[in-house]
DNA sequence: CGCGACGTTGATTTGCCTCAACGATTGTGG
DNA sequence: CCACAATCGTTGAGGCAAATCAACGTCGCG
């Protein structure tokens, strides 16, 4: 079954029956993506939220100058989604990208919020997840403070090698928050 | 009674009863913290979950330079908690301190835990606010990469103001992640 | 009064950016 | 399968944002 490791995801946060499993997992569709389509463009309203497969995301926003800055790669077991945009049905402000050929799967809001009424387990797992996230983003801001570009590089690497790999410099660049040129220089 | 701005501010996350938002805030215990006073020491497990009725902490950390960052300011409204520290019962790496005489309600894990299982509405009012809280994680981030110095701290005195009162300069670079010599040549 | 914390300012250094050039790699249509 | 374009990685020169270090005046407080 394509929902197997949503499946082993959810259990690995919360103990919870086969059933809650199923009647959640059911409702997620799989999707294929093929490298380089955008699956949110900002301006627009996150209705989906996905997870990934197979394959490689990035998830990036565009500042007032034209720059982009990836906010994170999402590969196998990430989340995809612009969180403010679809709980609250605004315009996003973020982008995310197929990196490669890709498999996902998609939950619409409707959906999701059913599941939220039906099964109590689901405010628990994504209570819990959450809470995870927030621990992930306020570290990945410390370290922005107190490292310099070339410690975040070798963070990343020892961090997330595989993730790494399936990228190219200039995609590190904007996950660093750096130019492609100085990363270049950082790698000798 | 000192619960009240705790009961109002759940009540603007979702829909509860009188019941249950009774059973939640009285677990809640008033503590008074003297200025100076740190709450949270790195090193040490986080055992409580505090929000503030009044006065202002700094959640910081120092890094291995000695450097203190401020991860965040928290006023009235605001949690304050290791949040991996007090979920998981392993060392924080974070430090809270009250930069004035102030007044918190606390809650203890167990008490907590105890909520989590007795009331299902507790799982939606955490998961919710703790979404909320990732999109602002995720902003911040953004604004670190994307603006300048000046930029930060125009957009921090423009957000909040009521804040950047309560700082003196020292704080505010912290913050920001800049040194305090800087901050002040931006301010002219 | 005297001390320590704070704010300011200047001189110097450094981390990183920008721009430009060039070779290497990848992708694509004929 | 090749030719060509497009994208990518590297390198260098120059510039700017911000750090560091040091000095000095101010303020609040014991």
């Amino acid at each position: 079954m394509q929902t197997e490791s949503l499946k082993k995801y959810f259990k690995k946060i919360t103990p919870i029956t086969e059933s809650d499993l199923n009647t959640i997992c059911d409702l997620f569709k799989p999707k294929k993506i093929a490298k380089g389509d955008l699956i949110l463009r900002q301006g627009t309203v996150c209705k989906f939220e996905g997870f990934v497969l197979e394959g490689c995301f990035r998830v990036f926003s565009i500042d007032k100058s034209g720059n982009e800055k990836n906010l994170y790669i999402a590969v196998k077991d990430w989340w995809l989604m612009d969180i403010d945009s679809f709980m609250n049905g605004i315009p996003s402000q973020l982008n995310i990208e197929a990196l490669e050929d890709s498999l996902i799967l998609e939950i619409s809001k409707s959906d999701k919020d059913f599941l939220f009424e039906k099964l109590t387990v689901m405010e628990k797992i994504f209570r819990i997840m959450s809470q995870k996230s927030i621990v992930a983003w306020q570290r990945r801001l410390i370290r922005n403070h107190c490292l310099t570009a070339k410690e975040r590089y070798q963070h990343l690497i020892d961090t997330y090698p595989t993730i790494v790999d399936k990228l190219n410099n200039r995609q590190i660049a904007k996950y660093l928050g750096i130019s492609h040129e100085f990363l270049s220089k950082i790698k000798k």
